[in-house]
DNA sequence: ATGAAAGCGCTAACAG
DNA sequence: CTGTTAGCGCTTTCAT
C-alpha cells in the first residue's frame, strides 16, 4: 500500500480509502490510485486489516470431521449462502478424528475467524470457552456441545427412528436388525432410542441381539448385516443408522440374494438410493438447511442477539422407496 | 500476550519465547507462564505471527467449485494428509461458479496463505499472476491453468476414455453413445478426444448425434439418455463422462427398463456403482493421489525448488462390474 | 537468561 | 478533500 502511495504520490491514507471506498477522495486521484493498484498487482494484506480491526476477519470457521461426504458437502453449501450473504469466507478444515478435532479448531481460532461452525468429532469441548468469552460465537451441528454451552443445530434423530421403525411395524415386522456406528455417538443414541420408542409404542419387545453397533465403515456392517442374517431366527427388516450403514447392510443382503426379502429402512438420504434394486426407503433430513440455520444463528450472535444457548431441532422426512415396504414372508 | 506478561511479572519477549519453544527461558518462569497462559486462556494471534514472519501463515488454501461431491472429499483427504506433516493447515473454499471463483481466490490470498491449490472453475487465471510473483506457489488440480504458467496435476482424461471406448468396442458395440458435460471443460474435452481416438484405432466411425454434451447435473443427464434411447437407431452402449451424466444415465435406462440391455461405462467412480443393478463399470482415478501430489508439488515450491511448471498426469484404471459387459443385442 | 525497541501492513482518530 | 500519527499483537534484532 505504501508503494501505490509512492507511485501515485499520495498519501497511504488516501489509497486505504479508495480500497475501502470510503468518502474523501477526488475522481482523478481515484482513478491514478486505482491505476497503480492494477499495475503493481497490489493485494491488501487482510492479515494485518484483521489485525488492526480487531475483530472483522469477516472469515467464519467451519470444522467437519472427514467422514459422511454427503453431509459435508451440503452443510457447506448452506453455511455458504448465508455467509455469503453476510460477505465473509467460509474456510472449512477437516477435523479429522476426535485427537486431532482440537489442534484444528483452535488452529482456526487462532488464525480469527469471526465466529465457528462446529461437527463435532470428540466428546469434549471445553476447551473452546476462551475463545466463547472473547466473543466467539460458536455453533454446533448435528451433535450437541459437551463441556460449553452453545448453540446447537440438530436433527430430530430420535423422530426419525420413530417414524423409521413404525413403517417397518406397520407393515406387520416384529424382528428388526438395527446397524449403527458407536453408540456414545449422540445421533446414533439418539436413534436407537427412537427405534426402542416405537416399539414400545406397539407393544413389540426390543430383541437386543438384533442389534449391532460399532459397525463405522459400511464394510464393517456389511460385515454385521452377514452376522444378522446368519442367526437361527434372523431378522424380517433391518433399520440402518446412516448412509454408510445402509449401503453396507444392502451390499450385504446383495451378496446373499436378499435384496427382495428383507425389507429396509436407512437414516440418512443418499444420491444413488433410488437407482439400488430395490431403490432404498431412507429417513431424509435437509442438510442445507442445518448449515443455513447454524450459520444464521451464527450472524445473529455476531450482530449481537445474546439469548441463552439453545438447541434447534430439525425435523426429518420419510421417503418411500420400496426397500421398505417389502412384507413379512409368509411362515 | 501483553496480559500473559504482566500477569507473570515478566516481559512479553520471554512469552512468545516459551510459546515457540525456543532457547533462554529458566524452567521457572518457563512454568509460570505456561500456568497463567491456561489461565487467561491466552490464544497467540496468528494474523499478528503472520504479519510479522512476512509469508508464513502455515495455511494453504484450496479452492474448489461445489461440484462433484466424491472428488471433493477425497481431494481435501489427500492434501492434508501431506499439509499436516508440513505442518500446515489448510483452509478450504467454495469457488463455486466461475463468476465467484474470483473473488474466492482472492480472498484466500488476502488472507496470505503460504500456497493455493486450485480446482478450476472458470477459463481465466491471469489474475493470479501478481500472487504467483509474490512468491505463492499455485498449482492446479484436474484442469490446466489459462493465461498463468502453474503446475497442474491431471488425470489421463483422454487415456481412460480410450480404455473405456476400447472396451466396449472389444464386447462388439459399434454404436456408442456419449453423455458429458460441457466440452469447453478441459476434462471432458479430453475424454472426448480419447474416445474418438479409440473409434478410430478400430476403424469404427464418430456418429455425431449419439453425444449429448452439456448435460450438466444427473437430471440432464437422464434426459439426454431418454432422448438418445428415442433415436430411430438408439446406441447399444453408452459411455458416460463423469459420475453425474452415469448417474443420469442408470436412472434412464432403469425408467426404461433397458439396465441390462444397454452397455454402460462411466468416468469417475463412486461409492454405491456396484449396488447399482447391474453394477457399473467405470474408469476410476485415484483422487486422493492427486491431492497429495499437488500438495507435495506446492510444498517443493514453497521449499525453493523452481523447476519450470510442469503437468503431471496420473493415470486410470478400469473397474469391471458388469454394465460394461452387457453384449451387444442379436438383431 | 531476559528485556527494550522497532516494525510487519493496515485502519481509526484526528488534524489540516 | 487529504495527510499524520498511533497502535493492533506479534517476532526480530540487539542490548543487557
Amino acid at each position: 500500500m505504501k508503494d501505490v502511495a509512492a507511485h501515485v504520490g499520495t498519501s497511504i491514507k488516501s489509497v486505504s480509502r479508495v480500497l475501502n471506498g470510503e468518502e474523501g477522495v477526488s475522481e482523478a486521484t481515484k482513478e491514478r490510485i486505482l491505476k497503480a493498484m492494477a499495475e503493481l498487482g497490489f493485494r491488501r494484506n487482510d492479515l494485518a486489516r484483521g489485525l488492526r480491526q480487531s475483530d472483522r476477519t469477516r472469515t467464519i470457521g467451519l470444522a467437519i470431521p472427514q467422514a459422511d461426504t454427503r453431509f459435508h458437502d451440503s452443510l457447506v453449501h448452506g453455511i455458504d449462502e448465508i455467509a455469503r450473504q453476510q460477505g465473509s469466507l467460509v474456510l472449512t478444515a477437516s477435523s479429522g478424528t476426535a485427537a486431532r478435532e482440537r489442534e484444528t479448531l483452535m488452529a482456526l481460532c487462532s488464525r480469527r475467524v469471526d465466529g465457528l461452525i462446529v461437527v463435532p468429532a470428540g466428546e469434549e469441548h471445553a476447551f473452546l470457552r476462551p475463545e466463547q468469552q472473547a466473543g466467539v460465537p460458536i455453533v454446533f451441528v448435528d451433535r450437541p456441545p459437551h463441556g460449553i454451552a452453545a448453540d446447537a443445530v440438530l436433527t430430530d434423530h430420535a423422530g426419525g427412528a420413530r417414524d423409521a421403525t413404525a413403517h417397518l411395524l406397520r407393515q406387520g415386522h416384529r424382528r428388526i436388525g438395527v446397524i449403527g456406528a458407536d453408540a456414545r455417538i449422540f445421533s446414533v443414541g439418539e436413534r436407537i432410542s427412537g427405534h426402542r420408542e416405537a416399539l414400545r409404542a406397539e407393544k413389540v419387545p426390543y430383541q437386543r441381539e438384533l442389534t449391532r453397533l460399532g459397525a463405522e465403515p459400511s464394510r464393517e456392517a456389511m460385515a454385521a448385516c452377514l452376522e444378522l442374517m446368519r442367526l437361527e431366527r434372523p431378522p424380517t427388516a433391518l433399520f440402518t443408522l446412516n448412509n454408510q450403514c445402509t449401503i453396507g447392510a444392502a451390499r450385504a443382503l446383495r451378496s446373499l440374494g436378499k435384496s427382495r426379502e428383507i425389507a429396509l429402512v436407512g437414516f440418512d438420504d443418499f444420491e444413488t438410493a433410488d437407482l439400488i434394486d430395490p431403490p432404498v426407503t431412507v429417513i431424509s433430513h435437509d442438510i442445507e438447511e442445518i448449515g443455513r440455520t447454524a450459520a444464521r444463528l451464527m450472524f445473529e450472535r455476531m450482530a449481537g442477539h445474546s439469548p441463552a444457548p439453545g438447541r434447534t431441532v430439525l425435523p426429518t422426512r420419510l421417503v418411500v422407496r420400496g426397500s421398505g415396504e417389502i412384507p413379512v414372508p409368509e411362515q
